[in-house]
DNA sequence: CGCGCTCCTGACCAAGCAGGTCAGGAAAGT
DNA sequence: ACTTTCCTGACCTGCTTGGTCAGGAGCGCG
């Protein structure tokens, strides 16, 4: 129940890349503005690339840019864009798992697991993100005293 | 953002047990009656032991029982027993970390992220689990068809 | 054309975790 | 004393994390 520094590093560069509205950006700037490294960073825009988050032009000028509007870009697709996909339970998704006896709703459980994470990671775009206007929900859930306490 | 074997077992090994209410219960029979490995299972109680969740005793008529009711221990501490801190990101807690420029709302959303899990799993206790009878909040999440999409 | 720029790709690496197994010791009961 | 059951540490295989390194391939510009 982590959150990688892959999946991080993958969101805040999507970020700055939807920050800069001009031309293309070079994985140098990117690594720069929000200080990750440049090697890993590009492995990890590569990986935006294939699932077509991000595109790229090589050569002087070059750089990457958001495949699609910002605010058609949520926190949840960059996430499973590197991480693969959200709450499996034992690298199976939690609609197939079968329960018996006793833990019979412990699926239902995994079910609202995944729901309420979605309910977070899907609201969330990166347009939001740079902006710094959450939506509503969102918002309430961080605004409780309760949960900036550790545990 | 997965739930690992040991946690799902972890559960599962609780629930056995609040669903017994007599005496001590030996490892063998959880781990037959969940289809659990049984040496793995022997480590998982002896961390939930640790953690002050679950109780032991050796011997002829030995096993394991709650430490506590069984509405008094909720899944989160089980999962925090076996996995450490929930929705920490690059092993620090999100409420300790500094984003600079176009993704400072980022810590915003993972705690939201946090607290969004927390709703879930700070609710739903043992006695929950083995009744079937979610809390409302829970079976809310879980209700909606789209909660049962892969995505 | 050729040259430099920037992305693209695969190989590698150290450390740690996942998901276990194995072997033996230590307490409790009878 | 002996069985039962928990307790503990060592070990194992394979994969993931968080990177680095070296080189190739396409793009634009002079």
């Amino acid at each position: 129940m982590r959150v990688s520094a892959k999946a991080d590093y993958a969101v805040r560069a999507a970020a700055e890349l939807a920050a800069a509205e001009e031309g293309p950006i070079k994985g140098e700037r990117l690594a720069d503005a929000q200080d990750i490294p440049l090697q890993f960073l590009e492995h990890i825009l590569l990986e935006l690339k294939h699932n077509g988050i991000v595109r790229a032009r090589r050569g002087a000028k070059g750089g990457y840019w958001l495949a699609k509007p910002a605010d058609e870009v949520s926190v949840a697709d960059i996430v499973r864009a590197v991480e693969g996909p959200i709450a499996h339970v034992q690298s199976t998704p939690p609609e197939a798992i079968e329960y018996s006896g006793n833990s019979e709703s412990l699926q239902e459980v995994w079910i609202a697991v995944r729901a309420s994470l979605r309910a977070v990671l899907e609201q969330v775009t990166l347009a939001d993100l740079v902006s710094g206007e959450l939506p509503e929900s969102v918002k309430d859930l961080a605004a409780s005293p309760d949960a900036w306490l550790a545990r």
